[in-house]
DNA sequence: TGATAGAACTAGAGCGCTCTAGCGGACGAA
DNA sequence: TTCGTCCGCTAGAGCGCTCTAGTTCTATCA
């Protein structure tokens, strides 16, 4: 078997077309990158040549001899549609700046710890982790050797070294419920999202408010999860309980889903009987057979954002912190007045 | 600012190991490769050094040096359910097997040809393409150089030198329509996948399957996609037509949730007044508020089927040609009795 | 005793690129 | 004329690894 293809042929290297238009090596190299160095007509005519021969750079070699950053590495959960959503403005953010972009997903038996691992070991010249499930101190011990970012994930501890471009919570939370107060609902449930940064602030925030409408004693939270199933159990349990709420805020979209299907099992219709809300909104997560009320994160300024102030860090040492975008809310079909005897 | 990372100290290498043990590099190389040729004692006592200096292959480096094919390159689209399903068994099979897994996912404004050019910067060893987009004579073409593995989509030429993994779709359908037609219903409607080749292949076998049950007067073909918008304004289209369907068969799961969106929107009632069937059937797609009756690829095996082969294509050269697996039909709550006026 | 084999290890080339240092020639200024 | 300067280009080192072709050392056997 022959391991460089069918065809027997080596791919092209610098040194074939600095051997084919008969000048060097490195003045090819400077061509092919576009880098000042090169006169009008050697560029014209070696760019032919690299064409001609089906010239591809090695980008192997290139990120190991280069000096100047130029490798991104990013993890997300391949099964979520908010994260999926989100690589689009990475990639186009990131090619558009003239960076590498490196995958890799998380799956059931590939954590986040396999693949930071792999992306560390491609040598990327920072870390863009969305929605990080590592502990805290990890990515603070990570950070000492690259920058990282963490996406949508805030950090705990002030003195923390780690970057974060995510969306305001609180005010998200916040927008849900005054919509469904607005509306006559009082037993205003959440479906959480576990032990998780974000899946906490979700919930402190639905706390605080809802002590705020003066609605403490009416503070329904029971452990849900990222996911349909998660949800669908969840609000199982929550419908079992001695008093149903009339509405139900899901920590994610998908979780709605698994809350929708679980009234739907009850018999309950949505919004008359139970309202429903999600969070993430983004385009591809919106198939519910009701368009669902949600709270809408900025997918795209959150991708882009968080690639533009990596770079920024790369290139010019410029501190990232912690940047705060404000979602916005998205009434839907799933949401609805209170019902009369509630 | 710091380039190599903020506590200044660069990454270990090979070299830094070598030197701490007092051995050569290649043999450093050797133990962490576990390679034959190093005695038990240096094994352990190296690789203890390794991991006190927190050693880490450079990647790179190592796709670079090696001469045995390491890399398989897979892309996908990143907002299709049915794709992200597939990764998880691709990463663990290749993993298992010492492979890299590089990935390049397809979004609205980085489609297969830019994912496919990225990942051959890569100079990976075999292509894997999850339902390839691009015409079959560019894949043709591509095949001269590297193993390429289509997984999903047929060839249409039989000569090509494209390997394929894909599901019978003409098995699946006729489960779908056997089902359908054995609950009475006679007006089934297909919602197709546009002008692709998997969508060609389920139209012209739902087509022949309704002949064969003598309902060719009864076919009916509207245009529809991959997603749930494509579905909804497919089934809109369909329900606008003379003789709306009583069952409808959609192009994937998350087109079927498009169709049961229109439905709801047009006020009936699934599968009481229309039955509807999906495709694809992976977990995290089947979301929806009822369990959708759906024609379930083996998803599983079709990522692990594709590595495995493109790994001993790639070892021992043995060829892979078409591999066909057969789907399994999963009756849900979306499909039912047609109802009796019809 | 010396030849021989095998196990354990090493030297050094090379993968395809980038980048630094420097070279030659053209040109303008002194 | 001579010097300096700039432009266009090249030589060659080096990125971190793998792999081939040794070399050394010990054990074994005639």
């Amino acid at each position: 078997m022959d391991r460089t293809g069918s065809n027997g042929s080596r791919k092209p290297t610098l040194e074939d077309v600095a051997r084919a238009a008969g000048v060097s090596r490195s003045l090819v190299s400077i061509i092919v990158r576009g880098a000042p160095g090169a006169s009008e007509a050697s560029r014209t005519r070696v760019m032919a040549i690299a064409r001609d021969l089906g010239y591809l750079p090695d980008v192997r070699a290139r990120l190991l001899a280069g000096t100047s950053p130029k490798l991104i590495g990013v993890t997300y959960k391949t099964n979520s549609l908010h994260h999926a959503d989100l690589l689009s403005s990475i990639y186009e953010t990131a090619e558009g700046a003239g960076y590498e972009v490196i995958l890799s997903g998380r799956t059931r038996r590939h954590d986040d710890r396999h693949a930071v691992n792999a992306l560390l070991g491609y040598r990327c010249d920072a870390l863009l982790i969305i929605s990080p499930e590592v502990p805290e101190a990890e990515l603070q011990q990570l950070s000492a050797s690259l920058p990282i970012l963490s996406l949508g994930r805030r950090m705990v501890h002030a003195t923390t070294n780690v970057d974060v471009v995510r969306t305001d919570e609180a005010a998200g939370i916040r927008m849900a419920i005054d919509h469904l107060v607005a509306l006559g609902h009082r037993r205003v449930a959440h479906v959480d999202g576990g032990g998780g940064v974000i899946g906490t602030d979700r919930r402190r925030a639905y706390r605080d408010c809802m002590t705020r409408h003066g609605l403490r004693d009416q503070v329904s939270i029971v452990t849900g999860g990222d996911n349909a199933d998660a949800g669908r159990r969840a609000a199982r349990r929550l419908l079992d309980g001695p008093e149903p709420p009339t509405a139900i805020i899901a920590y994610n979209d998908e979780c709605a889903w698994g809350v929708m299907r679980a009234l739907e099992d009850a018999g309950l219709s949505v919004p008359r009987d139970v309202s429903v809300v999600g969070y993430d909104g983004s385009p591809v997560a919106r198939m519910a057979p009701h368009e669902l009320t949600t709270v809408h994160q900025d997918t795209d300024g959150l991708g882009r954002l968080s690639v533009e102030r990596l770079i920024a860090r790369l290139e010019h040492g410029l501190p990232i912190g912690d940047v705060v975008l404000v979602p916005t809310f998205v009434p839907g079909e799933t949401t609805g007045p209170a019902p009369a005897g509630a």
